[in-house]
DNA sequence: TTGTATGCGTTATCAT
DNA sequence: ATGATAACGCATACAA
């Protein structure tokens, strides 16, 4: 066993209502002597407090928990990192689980984090999901919605990127460079985001007098794999100037694919992806892309669920901006 | 407040001992009837039983504490998930916390673990240390050493895997595959990675009848942007017929040169990597390179940690082996 | 300025 | 078969 407190107030010669006063910081009513005595004492006996006695009393643990899909997805990665920092400097610790995206998973997750009394907990939620067992759910810490929409009956605020706008952002810079013919190559039909990013393309093609045709948008899945496929078999990418993939992942593929087809990026094609995963500035030629703000997501998730807890107010929604990375995928079409 | 022992004790009109002992299913001695009469309360009350509480009584969190440099390092993202994966299935909570390699925050982050009364801390150790303070850290709990080897008091393990030994695999893989002409992009020559990897081609060179130049060896760092600089200026490319780049992010930047030279992978010049990060097969061409067996990592590092919290024996230190992953950036040399 | 006593939610020992 | 009670380490209201 560690030292406690009881132990200090043994050696001091005190009573460990003395010592805990000192270990608070409520020295207005000790003494100078006693307080340094005990401070020497705490240094000497490497005394470290028990946070979760303290706990018990205080009804405070000072520990988020963090619930995504999969660490390895480099969204989340990015998100974990900026919730964690956040939380570090705020004197928190993390509790850190993976879902991946089941929604069992993740209420097995709850509430081994509400038993071990999070203050509140961060959801970036499964895919999978029961709403009516989400809504009975009785969940006694406050939950905080990262990214995608939850129902839980203690939920906060919801923080999230608007994917929408960050398609809608991509393609108009495409047509702001001249681009008229672009291909979109989408992720899986049934997926909110790839529909949010189908819908912003659309919108972006409307709202600049371009008509949209549903044979230029070509559906798959969210891989690399993916995107290399649907181009090195598609024989009419000479129609179009552009490519604007759903994600950096599709994008990569696309990259491959033309590489293999000699089709030179981006003389010959342009090509836009999202999500400025990390690698997308190290492959050749470095991807033009939509930064999703990750990062913040996780900081700003972080930061809301401390400031809610301390007591304040907080926005019950908060949605971040993408921002276009601009590298050299994607090059201004001259008008003939 | 949530529902306590006591408000159930209360409700089903028994004391909380019985409650508690049916929670804790010794049952043995309670009869079948109040049995069932206290689940069902239990479960209409939806009772949570507080966990910190019970630790305070059992000295046993069921909670490890995982401190890594950085989970933006693919190499940890997959360690993470390794660790958070074995320990979810054996019914424990991760801490999870970056150290940026900075010894201070490392400290930082066992003092706050150890104050939360973690059974055990796993360590991936900031780069930067200082071993007389590591020597002179009380830690109170078992801490295990993931990837790098560190000093504290309460080590009971070391797991790691050999970059010396993959990098003689990667070698000697060249050297099988025709290849006598390596050049090396080394990392930085003070780090130890670096080191064992630039060791371990230099025993694969001599355990092949070839000679060792120094000239054949680039350092720079870990980034893909110095793999890229190093070769675009690189006169004397055309005297080698493969480059062993010290790791993924490297070899990414020398493809990215070699493309943009115009120099045909795998035609002219092979291109073999390590760490098999998460975009290494996605690149074009999709890069050869070797697995570090990071989530392995992970896994079994926790997997020894609760091994050893359960009272049993585990080795005091464990290797992981290194595997090629082949892939399609490196070409038999013909022999003309 | 310091100490006593109580309680936080639980487990576990020992009575009953 | 069930209950009373001490104890875990700490914070705090109140007494001295």
């Amino acid at each position: 066993m560690s030292v406690t407190i009881k132990d200090i107030a043994r050696i001091a010669d005190v009573s460990i209502a003395t010592v805990s006063k000192v270990i608070n910081g409520k020295t207005h009513d000790i003494s100078d002597a006693t307080k340094i005595r005990i401070e020497k004492i705490l240094k000497d006996e490497n005394y470290v407090p028990n946070h979760l006695a303290r706990s018990i009393r205080t009804n405070v643990t000072n520990t988020i928990g963090l619930i995504i899909p999969d660490i390895r997805n480099s969204f989340f990665t990015e998100v974990a990192r900026g919730a964690e920092d956040e939380s570090y400097e705020q004197g928190y610790s993390i509790f850190f689980a993976n879902s991946d995206d089941k929604f069992e998973k993740e209420l097995s997750h709850i509430n081994a984090m509400v038993s071990k009394q999070v203050d509140g907990i961060l959801i970036a939620g499964s895919t999978e999901r029961d709403v009516p067992v989400e809504l009975q759910m009785n969940i006694s810490k406050p939950v905080l919605a990262i990214d995608r929409k939850i129902n839980y009956n203690f939920l906060i605020s919801t923080v999230t990127t608007n994917n929408e706008e960050g398609a809608y952002t991509a393609v108009c810079y495409l047509i702001d460079q001249g681009h008229e013919k672009i291909l979109h190559l989408a992720g899986p039909q049934d997926n909110v985001v790839s529909i949010d990013r189908l819908n912003g393309y659309k919108k972006a093609l409307e709202d600049n007098g371009l008509s949209y045709c549903e044979e230029d948008v070509l559906y798959g899945d969210f891989s690399t794999a993916s995107g290399y496929e649907r181009i090195s078999g598609f024989k009419d990418i000479k129609n179009y100037t552009a490519v604007f993939a759903s994600n950096d992942m599709i994008a990569f593929g696309v990259i491959g694919a033309l590489n293999a087809r000699q089709i030179s990026i981006p003389d010959d094609i342009s090509v836009i992806g999202v999500d400025n995963v990390e690698h997308s500035g190290l492959v050749y030629p470095a991807l033009t892309t939509i930064d999703q703000s990750a990062y913040e997501l996780g900081q700003i998730a972080a930061r809301e669920m401390i400031t809610h807890l301390s007591g304040k107010k907080i926005p019950e929604k908060t949605e971040l901006i993408q921002n276009i990375v601009v590298r050299n995928s994607v090059i201004k079409k001259e008008v003939i």
